[in-house]
DNA sequence: AAAGGACCCAACCGCGCATCG
DNA sequence: CCGATGCGCGGTTGGGTCCTT
């Protein structure tokens, strides 16, 4: 059964808005604003629409400072990047994007980006190919972003990356910045995609293939498999967990702790962890530790260090402003200032994503269950992993934190 | 000039989550 | 603790416009 409509579809107007209706409702707007309940708007000035169909047209046309179509090379390659790293959050890539609405960046990206950067794709790989067996030299690679001039590569595509014959050496592109929300003064790199790995990542996420991934050591899952929507990770061989479906998804502490678990494999890799204590050091998320960390039923230490760009960079400012952290004797939860809300918003803006955080002698992650949480209550659909200390004691550095024992 | 395919984008839809009582 | 309701999001669709043959 489905759930019950949210309005009589029988009697409001549907399809294109006349710009009487558009004037009626920006000018309400204007006046008194949505009065917090878009639902009821529509009875309220006299318009047959449905309150989402009033919310959409404001927000994405009838607002003020919407800018539509025009594209700037910048905006693209913003756009490309941060879609490399956080995938098809269009809410949060039109938060970088001032003007933009995230339906505007997400058609634009389905008509048009996607498919320039596939076309070039293929296209270059076809004369970087021609190229190669001709011995000629390489030009033109990348433009708007992906394809610039390159000055500085004259290499034969395949001997160039031994990774993937299919692409060529890049020369390096400005990479856009974003503000540091957490340090307002100082502005902080947008994860880039004008390197070899992000473009090859982000045309695996596109459907792309590699089919040369298994020459070298890294793992790429094939994109047919379980967590298909999953494709961009790569994890080095020997730290991929014998089963990660299992791991995950039977919600064992036991599991978790078992040594095939990343968490394990994190714990004998003191530079990933070394990050971690880096961004938690420099106050990106407050007097205490909250990294997200697992995505679906995949993780990897190689995804973790993309995690913790996603967290810094990209999230919504306002989520991790309001964030602190509660303490217990043996667990810490995330919360916000006032409400759980920002913490759950933060697991749902990430989807299925999870919360790891430490702090006095343990460490504990929070993860929702395939059941999502509801209502108020944060541990509903939640588990929780406490970690002893000796167990905490393998992570290099997690002694070091200056958050750990304060409360 | 006409037909039909391709493209584009505003709008719709359903779902997950937050809030409230 | 639970159900009802509203909000926000991402995926999809329908139809207008453009392009190609």
């Amino acid at each position: 059964m489905g759930r019950a409509p949210c309005c009589d579809k029988a009697n409001v107007k549907r399809g294109p808005w006349s710009p009487e209706e558009d004037s009626k409702l920006k000018s309400y707007i204007e006046q008194h604003g949505t009065g917090g309940n878009w639902i009821a708007l529509p009875q309220k000035i006299g318009l047959k629409r449905c309150g989402k169909s009033c919310r959409l047209r404001w927000l994405n046309y009838l607002r003020p400072n919407i800018k539509h179509g025009g594209f700037s090379e910048e905006e693209d390659n913003l756009i490309c990047s941060l879609y490399i790293s956080i995938g098809s959050r269009w809410s949060i890539i039109a938060a970088q994007l001032p003007g933009r609405t995230d339906n505007d960046i997400k058609n634009y990206w389905n008509t048009r980006l996607k498919k320039k950067l596939l076309g070039k794709h293929r296209k270059e790989h076809q004369a970087a190919a021609r190229r190669s067996a001709a011995g000629l030299k390489q030009q033109e690679i990348i433009k708007r972003g992906l394809i610039i001039s390159s000055s500085n590569s004259m290499v034969n595509p395949v001997a160039a990356d031994s990774q993937s014959p299919y692409w060529p050496e890049l020369p390096v592109l400005q990479v856009p910045s974003i503000p540091n929300y957490s340090s307002p003064n100082q502005e902080v790199a947008v994860p880039s995609f004008n390197d070899h790995a992000s473009i090859r990542k982000l045309l695996i996420k596109l459907g792309g293939r590699f089919h040369s991934d298994h020459h070298d050591n890294v793992v790429q899952p094939n994109i047919q498999d379980v967590y298909s929507s999953n494709a961009d990770i790569q994890l080095p061989v020997d730290q991929f967990p014998s089963s990660t479906h299992q791991i995950y998804h039977e919600e064992s502490a036991a599991n978790m702790l078992s040594s095939a678990s990343p968490i394990a494999a994190l714990a004998s890799s003191p530079d990933l962890f070394a990050q971690i204590n880096h961004f938690n050091n420099t106050d990106h998320a407050g007097d205490g530790a909250a990294l997200h960390m697992f995505q679906g039923g995949q993780s990897s230490n190689y995804l973790l260090t993309e995690e913790l760009k996603d967290i810094v960079y990209n999230i919504n400012p306002e989520k991790l402003d309001g964030l602190e952290f509660l303490y217990s004797e043996d667990i810490m939860i995330m919360m916000n200032d006032s409400s759980i809300s920002s913490t759950t918003s933060t697991n749902t803006s990430y989807g299925d994503r999870s919360t790891i955080g430490w702090g006095g002698d343990q460490m504990q992650l929070v993860y929702p269950t395939s059941v999502a949480a509801s209502g108020s209550d944060y541990h509903q659909g939640m588990q929780r992993m406490i970690m002893p200390q000796d167990q905490c004691a393998n992570f290099n550095g997690l002694s070091s934190y200056p958050g750990a024992g304060v409360q």
